[in-house]
DNA sequence: CTGAAAGCGCTTACAG
DNA sequence: CTGAAAGCGCTTACAG
């Protein structure tokens, strides 16, 4: 059983091929009588345009592409990606789109996907994640002239349109409300040092140490996974000046860390407060619950997509400032226990 | 800058559009000499076809569809969706396949998408999840003739292909773990009492219980969230005759659970022993880590992508089962203390 | 407001 | 083994 065309559609509504796209796509060139009366036989005979048929006649494609270059064990367990698509997918559902997705082993392949999807018109454009310390995709995607939305920054991401979140302010709010706990040790477990929004953090938390006095603002660099999370812990809270304080990047390290803590004999809060950065459900099922930076990050999405599709639109889009992180105080932070 | 077209290779390289075309499919045709010299001018100028002319003369469109039908705040929190989704990637990127992702609201809008997808050739074929009984969705795949591989099972795939995994003979071997320990009052918190695999268990969990003569063989429902998971075991340590074990049908629900118990001052092991489905690295953070059932996850991916290729193509493919989820003994599990 | 026609970039019989 | 041509199902100027 063939799928009908948009030939039967003329022909059952006594109409020419041209009338039915016009009818379809909204645009002037035949009556509103006419319309209605093709898009009723179009729902009757169960047709739907062959987006490959509409994709080569020069329309756009109607999907765009996110390219995740991450190892499978760590985009299993961040919640992240999953929110931010599920964001992603709200705003393009609304308005037809599809999503499609790759995973990629490393940045070359990522450059290399990007090119094929563009040659092969397969996508309209890209969501750009993981934005890095002088990122080798930003120009490629620049040259290619593909619509890009990056995610992330301030910064670095060129003449591409971009969504990002003050993780500065965030990090400083935190730091400032530790200190006014009472800690004066405050140590930090980073993230993928190569990533922007990583050093960003990681300067913020220079600064705002250096600018409140207080000695030792250490961060660990890690790479997300529970075991690293746990590892730079144990090498923290080994140290003859152990913090009594400790930052995560994000909660699954924040998680494994708590374990240790609890391994070492510490006590939560009382030997160690504890932030996790990303708030997830997760930092409410442990116990203590965790303190912990959050914010909407399917919004983040849905934002991402907007602006990819005003950019897809021929929009001249620039920076997209989202939502900064808030700090949610949970059980894993209070005041530290005088020492002797 | 205008993308190079098959044309552009052809005049370059000195031959017909034709035998471009059978020199990049790899069809006789032309000679091998040939066949090199059209592949090396096309990697010199860039050129990849374009997937929408590709489709729209009636090759595949060389991606796959893949609906998914739960709510994002679920969908964030289990890592389930995105290591499988990992190992479907591995398996397409191998043969340049592209993945199509929805998320939708419910089985109705998963059905239109699925029509709608097949309307459009957008998709060569369907990955289908979360198998309920008796699922809508199965007629409808079947009807349309949208080749499609069911994730789940085994029973009520219809004539579609499936891959599924042995959870009834998994959730035996638990119990009979635990009735070794010597466990009596063993209780379960299960999944979506909708999804086929829910009642698979639930079916299992009575059948092994009955068996070995264990009084109270309750199963709690619960949505896979950590609220309902809390919910749930509180409503089981709060009855008179409280269980001294509890399987959780994912791993944030289990965890969820330890929470819970730790709340109410009962001792994990020794109070409670607690086991989790889906084993994941989470259920290594906490503490005491958790004795879970797991299996390869993006393996499942890969056998599933693997077989609805196979269907693409046109082979006859039946029920694939896949590895039988084993028990990882740890901390949460151990003999139940005598009581007074 | 409508109809006939060209064209998008491929694939694939069909002659040579 | 190669070349010329039709056709996939749309969109969009271009005449009427």
């Amino acid at each position: 059983m063939k799928r009908p065309t948009i030939a039967d559609v003329a022909r059952r509504a006594g109409v020419s091929k041209g009338a039915v796209s016009y009818a379809l796509n909204g645009q002037p060139g035949v009556s509103e009588a006419t319309r209605q009366r093709i898009l009723a036989v179009a729902a009757e005979i169960g047709f739907s345009r062959s987006s490959a048929a509409r994709a080569l006649s020069g329309s756009a494609s109607d999907a765009i592409g996110l390219a995740l270059c991450r190892p499978a064990r760590t985009l299993g367990i961040e919640p992240f990606f999953m929110e931010l698509i599920s964001g992603v997918e709200a705003e393009l559902s609304a308005r037809s789109y599809a999503l499609t997705l790759q995973v990629v082993a490393d940045q070359d392949a990522e450059i290399a996907v990007y090119r094929r999807w563009w040659g092969e018109r397969r996508v309209d454009g890209v969501l750009v994640c993981d934005l890095r310390t002088d990122d080798r995709r930003v120009p490629v995607l620049e040259e290619l002239g593909l619509p890009a939305v990056v995610i992330g920054g301030p910064g670095g991401t060129g003449r591409l349109a971009s969504v990002w979140s003050d993780d500065a302010a965030a990090l400083v709010e935190t730091v400032e409300y530790l200190a006014a706990l009472g800690h004066r040790r405050i140590a930090r477990v980073g993230g993928l040092p190569e990533l922007l929004h990583t050093s960003i953090r990681t300067e913020a938390f220079t600064q705002v140490c250096r600018r409140l006095d207080l000695p030792d603002a250490v961060t660990v660099p890690s790479d997300y996974t529970g075991e690293e999370g746990a590892r730079a812990t144990r090498r923290l809270l080994s140290s003859p000046a152990r913090p009594t304080a400790v930052i995560y990047d994000n909660d699954v390290m924040a998680i494994a860390g708590l374990s240790v803590a609890q391994e070492m004999g510490l006590a939560v809060p009382g030997d160690l407060s504890i932030v996790a950065w990303d708030d997830s459900p997760l930092c409410r099922l442990v116990h203590p619950p965790l303190t912990a930076l959050g914010r909407d990050i399917p919004a983040y999405g849905v934002h991402a997509a907007r602006q990819l599709l005003a950019v897809i639109g021929g929009a001249s889009v620039g920076e997209f400032r989202d939502e900064t992180a808030h700090l949610t105080p949970r059980g894993s932070t209070a005041s530290p226990l005088r020492i002797g």
